[in-house]
DNA sequence: GTATTTAGTGTAT
DNA sequence: TATACACTA
């Protein structure tokens, strides 16, 4: 309840986005549309202008046009017969961007809102507050302390009191939480300057102590407008806000709960008893019902601005349905195409990869939905159709001889889950560790990287490499020195080793090497700079008392860290796994070789296993080489 | 004759 | 884990 929390909702978002590209669409009723076919398509976003004539969202377009005949239509793209929202996707992620410069405590909620934890910032502010100008809180309202019936009778040009004054003197006199909320919304203003400065979208937000009065308390004032909500006028907003409008109450469970109880409002829910919600609903549903109509709620701010699927989906509705396998097929190939392709543009921004796909689809009969799913190995077309065409023909109850299918569908679509990273070392190590020793054994880091702020590190990283790669006469790669105590020589550090290098530094720990030839890497510049030999070298290590690998010199310190980070040693680390090199190395090399007129990676290594030496050798596109398996 | 659609998250079993 | 379902914008 201490917790600082805030909601940004992007006003109309879909049109706002249809401006840019539309400029005359500016100050005019506007609404954005998907498909046209049935009474002109459904209206996915209105404009304010466009509210006035009491357009609203799930409307068919023909139907607004009536209430608005000169309205402005801006009509979804369409690829492959099938809706297309790439375009608001990319926005909403310019937006979720611009957030986090300010604070990486923001998780994206859907494509036009994010909940941001303000609480850290909040604290650090207050440390040093002096005192908060009204005049730096413009847009902001105070929900209990404003006062919409100042201006009713007078003109439109007379701003309704916000309630701002009010609160500064309230948080002067008294509680520290409500002064926490003025902080929060100034800080509030500010990502709103800063959202619209990068990427000119307005929204609205609202700030308040859990994400479900910052969700109730944005929708109080829009839109480009912010309103704090305080716990002391909780209870007085409850009493007139009906159940339905909060989050999560909505649905079938808000119904339930009104007719159940025969009472509509958050105010009336006050008055039933813990064990009846939990008599009625089950103890878990109850207490959260009885919390959250006394303004509590614990859901916390998950960090994460990346979505956790990605799915493709079309309803084929009456006539459209369904209902032969070729068409099954067609359609699942058409799926499976866009899928891939955003599949590996977040590959590319993200350095992630889905593992499990799933196959849904609803037939026509009892409109029964059934999913099915699957480990997803590679991101291959054709194996994603024919695995997912199989797994539905278990549904189909036709003679599997005929083209008929039986039911139709009448939904069809295909979901990528389970992200997991794909690491730019694990390639490497997965390549040096002795086969027997992978999979299981050595399990890489599985931990969900779904942040901006991790991802955009990635992301230098990879253009670091390709510089590294595809600069090919660069004579002075950018170098850093790293001069050595007791070494004769200055080693030089090109790209790719001082990214392994600024890896390790967010790394406290190391990984105990045991009963190993450690390996040694070298600049090579007579290649230009595109080039590593790794060389067997003597360095001995304490033994496993200390994580740390001991060496004589400091070059072999920085030459240890490197390699550890080849072997994969961070990511062990992590998993709390002990990775024993149990193949001794005795040379392994990194290189760069033009094969086909592409940059090629290649790796070999030399591995000594019964006094036999194992030459190994592998070649790959850069891609490949940094993307996991 | 039909008809919000599509794409997400989270929970229960 | 697999599947179904609820809820949301």
């Amino acid at each position: 309840m201490d917790d600082v929390i805030a909601l940004i909702d992007m006003d109309c978002f879909y049109v706002q986005v249809e401006r840019k590209f539309n400029p005359e669409f500016e100050n005019k009723p506007c609404i954005v549309v998907q498909y046209r076919l049935y009474r002109g398509g459904g209206v996915l976003a209105v404009s304010y202008e466009a509210r006035k004539f009491g357009i609203k969202r799930g409307m068919m377009a023909d139907e607004a046009c009536e209430l608005c005949p000169e309205l402005c239509i801006a009509r979804v793209q369409e690829t492959n017969g099938k809706a297309n929202i790439q375009r608001y996707r990319d926005a909403g992620a310019d937006v979720i961007k611009s957030i986090t410069k300010l604070t990486p405590n923001v998780e994206k909620a859907s494509v036009d809102e994010a909940y941001i934890n303000l609480t850290s910032l909040v604290n650090e502010r207050l440390k040093n507050y002096g005192t908060i100008d009204e005049s730096l809180l413009e847009n902001t309202f105070v929900e209990g302390l404003n006062n919409p019936e100042a201006d009713k009778n007078l003109s439109e040009s007379v701003p309704e009191d916000s309630g701002v004054k009010a609160f500064i003197k309230v948080c002067n006199n008294t509680c520290i939480n409500n002064l926490k909320l003025l902080l929060g919304a100034k800080i509030v203003e500010e990502i709103r300057q800063e959202i619209f400065k990068d990427t000119g979208f307005r929204c609205s937000a609202g700030i308040s102590h859990n994400k479900t009065l910052a969700k109730l308390a944005c929708g109080l004032h829009k839109p480009n407008k912010q309103t704090i909500l305080p716990k002391s006028s909780v209870q007085s907003l409850f009493n007139v806000i009906h159940i339905k409008q909060i989050r999560n109450l909505g649905g079938k469970l808000g119904d339930q709960i009104c007719s159940d109880l025969k009472i509509s409002t958050m105010g009336e829910l006050c008055n039933i008893s813990l064990k009846k919600l939990q008599h009625l609903y089950n103890d878990k549903t109850g207490q959260w019902i009885y919390d959250l109509c006394r303004g509590r709620d614990i859901e916390p701010v998950a960090e994460r601005q990346l979505s956790k699927s990605i799915a493709c989906s079309r309803n084929f509705r009456g006539p459209e349905a369904l209902k032969s396998a070729s068409s099954i097929k067609n359609w699942l190939s058409n799926f499976a195409e866009e899928l891939l392709e955003r599949l590996n543009k977040d590959l590319n921004e993200n350095k992630r990869k889905a593992k499990q796909m799933v196959v849904c689809a609803k037939m026509q009969i009892k409109l029964e939905n059934v999913s099915r799913s699957w480990p997803l190995t590679k991101y291959c077309k054709e194996a994603i159709v024919s695995r997912s065409f199989n797994l539905l023909l278990k549904f189909n109850q036709s003679s599997q001889t005929s083209d008929r299918w039986f039911p139709p569908l009448v939904l069809l679509g295909l979901s990528a889950t389970k992200f997991e990273d794909v690491n730019i070392t694990s390639s490497i190590s997965t390549f040096l560790v002795p086969q027997e020793f992978q999979s299981n054994r050595f399990d890489y880091d599985t931990t969900p990287k779904t942040t901006i702020k991790e991802a955009s590190k990635e992301r230098k990283c990879t253009s670091d490499i390709k510089d590294f790669f595809e600069k090919k006469s660069c004579k002075e790669p950018p170098i850093s020195m790293i001069t050595s105590s007791n070494s004769h020589k200055k080693r030089r550090i090109g790209p790719l080793e001082k990214l392994w290098k600024n890896k390790q530094l967010s790394n406290n720990e190391r990984l105990p090497l045991t009963g190993n030839q450690l390996v040694r890497t070298d600049y090579d510049s007579n290649t230009e700079g595109k080039s590593f030999s790794l060389d067997s070298c003597k360095s001995s290590r304490n033994n496993g008392k200390d994580n740390r690998c001991q060496s004589d010199t400091d070059d072999d310190e920085n030459e240890i860290e490197i390699i550890d980070i080849l072997i994969g040693g961070e990511k062990s680390e992590m998993k709390k796994k002990q990775f024993e090199w149990k193949l001794p190395l005795s040379s392994a090399n990194i290189s760069l070789e033009e094969v086909d007129n592409c940059n090629k990676v290649s790796v070999s290594k030399d591995a000594r296993r019964d006094s036999q030496v194992e030459h190994k050798k592998g070649t790959k596109s850069i891609r490949e080489f940094f993307s996991k398996n």
